[in-house]
DNA sequence: GATGAATGAGCCTTCATTCAT
DNA sequence: GATGAATGAAGGCTCATTCAT
C-alpha cells in the first residue's frame, strides 16, 4: 500500500469520527463524508465497500491504537497504584486527545454495527480489558481497593467514558487531576 | 383526555422506548411502534406529530416519573449516608426495572433530539440532579467523601448508567449489593 | 382487498411488462413504471416490496392466465391434431394477443429473476408441459409424428416462441394459417 | 496489429461471451470482465472503448465465424437434403460447441444493442440467412418440404435456438441425432 | 380516531468511463 | 499499454409524513 492510499484511509476515517460524533452515525451520510475529504460520493467506494464499513475502521483503529499506548503505560508504571493511575490517565486521554472523536464513537454508535462485526470489536477489546484487570489486582492484592477487580473496572469505566458527556479539558480541571480523582474512587482509604 | 386515550398513548410509548432500545432511534420506524401496538403506521400520527415526539414524550416521563421517585428515596432517607445508597439504589432501579428502556433511549439516544428540545430535557433534569447534589452535600458535610461533590456526581453518573452495558439484575449479584459497591466508590473510607 | 387495489396492481404489471419488453427488465427502472401508471417513485412499494417482485408477478400471472387457456384448448378438441392444432392455436395467442407483453418478458427476462424464483416458475410451468406432452403423445399413437414426444415438445416450443422475433398478427399470414403451418412441422405426413 | 494484441482482443472477447451467457449483460460489469483476463477496470478500455462494443464485437465475429462454417458446409454437401441436414448440423455446432457462449449471447442479448448496431448486426446475418434459403428451396424445388421456404426457416431458427435452453450435448442424445429429428421437422414426408 | 395509499426527499451503493501517472 | 483513484449520474429502496375516505 502506497503511503498517499493509506493517507486518504486516515483521512476518511478522521472526517467520518468527526462527522459521527457531531451528528451520530445514523445521521452522517455518505456524501457528508466524501465531501469533508474532497471527494465525489461514489468515491468512497474504493476506500471502503460500505458505510459500516467506515465505522468498523475507525472503531478497530482507535482499539488498537489505545490497546498500545496502554499497554506503554502499563509497563512503564512502577507501583500498583501508579500503574492504575497512568492507565487511567492513558484512557482519559484517548477520550478527551486525538482519538477523542472516534472514542466517542466507539462508545456511543457500537450497536450500529452488525451482530458479526460487534463480536469482533468486542474482541479486540480484550486485551484492553486484560491489562485493566491485571492493573487492578495488583492493587488488590496490596489491599487498597473495596471493590471486587472485575465489578470496580466495570463502574470505572463508565465513571471514565461519561466524561466525554461534561469534561472539558480546557475548563478549570487538567486531566491530571480529573485521573487522580478518578483513582481516588478505586482507593479504599485513599489518604493512606 | 379520557383514560383509554393516556392509555395508547403510555402503550405507544412503552413499545417505542423498547424498539429505540433494542434496534435504535434511526433504525426503528414509525411502521415498527405503530405494528407492535396494532395500529396502521397513518394512526400513530393521531398521537404524535413527529417520530422525535415519542422520542421527546418518553424522555420526558421517564424523567418525571423518576425524579418523583429520587424524591421519595430522598425524603425518607434519615442520614447521609443512606439517603445517598437510596439515591443509588432508586437510579439503579430505573436503569434495570420497569423503566429500564427508557432510561437506555435517555442515555443513548439523547443525541437524536433536535436543539432545543435537547435543552428542554437538560431543565427537566436540573430538579433530578439538585436531590442529587444536595445528598452528595451533606455527605461532604461530615466529611466522608473523597471527591468534591460536583464532579463525584458526574463520575457516578457514568459508573450507574454504564450497568446498563454489563449488569445483569438476574445475575449472581442483586441490586442492592451493587448499590452497595457503588456507594464505597462515593466514600472516603468505606470501612469507617 | 378491494377491487380498485387488485386494479392498481394489474395496471402496474401491464405497465412493467410493456416496458420489460421494450427496454428490458435491466434498463427499466423503477421511476419508469411508476411514470407510466402516474405514481411518485417509491409509492411502487406498496404494491411490490422490490423490482424483481413485480417481474416474478407478472410471470405468475402470465402463466397461470395460459395454462387456463391451454386447458380449456385442451378440453375442447375432439380429435388429437385438433388438439395439437388448438394448443399450438392457443400459444401462439399467448404470443401475439393481449399477453404478449408478458409472454415475451416470460422468455428474454427469465434468467433475471433469483434462483428461487426461477424454479417457483419452472415449476408453474410443469401443469402446462403436462398437457402438451399429453396431447403429442395422443398424437403419436396414432402414428402421425416422425420425432418423439418430449423432443418434439422441445422443438416446437422453440418454434413457436421464436415467432416473437419475427411474426406480426397484422401482417399477410394470420394466426390460423400460422398455427397450420406449424402443426404441419409436427406430422410426419401433413397430407395424409 | 500484432498478434498478441490480437490474442487479448480475443481473450477478452470470450471472456466476456461467457460472463454475458452466465449473468447476462447487464449483470456483468466491466470490472468482471477485466478481472477474467488479469486486467484493471480502467485497462479494458485500451481495447474497447464501450462495454457496448464488447458485445458488438463478439457478435460481429461469431457471425463472420459460423457464416464462413456455413458456407462450407453448404459448399460440401452433394444433395437437397444433405445440404439442409449439414446447415442444421452447423448451426447446432455453433450453439453447443465453441461458439456456445457468443450464439447464446445473440440470441439473448441482442437487444441490449443500440438501434443502429442492431441493424448492423442485422445486416450481417444476412448472407448467413440467403444460405439457408437457397438450401431450403432446393429441398422446396423436389416438392419435400411442407412449409414455404421463408416461414420454414423462421420456425426452423426458433426450434433450433431454443435448443440452448434444453439440449446437453453431453446427455443421451447426440448432434448427429438431434439434427436428424430437426431435418425432420423441415420435410413433408420423412420417409420417402 | 383509524386506515393505508401516496408522497417525495433522500439514502447507500453501483458502475461505465476518464485520466494523470 | 497498464494502473487504479476518481468521477458523477443513476438506480433501487426506505421512510416520516400527509390526507381523502
Amino acid at each position: 500500500m502506497t503511503s498517499h492510499v493509506k493517507d486518504r484511509r486516515q483521512e476518511l476515517l478522521q472526517a467520518a469520527a468527526r462527522l459521527f460524533r457531531e451528528k451520530g452515525f445514523a445521521k452522517t451520510t455518505v456524501r457528508d463524508i466524501s465531501r469533508a475529504v474532497g471527494l465525489q460520493s461514489g468515491s468512497l467506494f474504493h476506500h471502503f465497500a460500505t458505510k459500516e464499513d467506515i465505522l468498523y475502521g475507525l472503531m478497530v483503529d482507535v482499539i488498537e491504537l489505545n490497546t498500545a499506548r496502554l499497554q506503554r503505560a502499563f509497563d512503564e508504571a512502577d507501583s500498583a497504584a501508579s500503574r492504575v493511575l497512568a492507565l487511567i490517565r492513558a484512557e482519559l486521554e484517548a477520550i478527551h486527545g486525538e482519538t477523542r472523536d472516534a472514542m466517542t464513537v466507539l462508545v456511543f454508535e457500537w450497536r450500529q454495527l452488525t451482530e458479526g462485526r460487534r463480536e469482533d470489536v468486542l474482541n479486540l477489546r480484550d486485551r484492553y480489558e486484560a491489562l485493566w484487570l491485571r492493573a487492578l489486582e495488583g492493587l488488590a492484592a496490596e489491599g487498597r481497593t473495596a471493590v471486587e477487580s472485575f465489578t470496580l473496572r466495570r463502574l470505572l469505566v463508565g465513571a471514565i467514558s461519561w466524561t466525554v458527556n461534561w469534561y472539558k479539558p480546557t475548563g478549570s480541571m487538567d486531566l491530571d487531576t480529573l485521573a487522580e480523582q478518578v483513582l481516588t474512587l478505586a482507593l479504599k482509604n485513599p489518604e493512606a
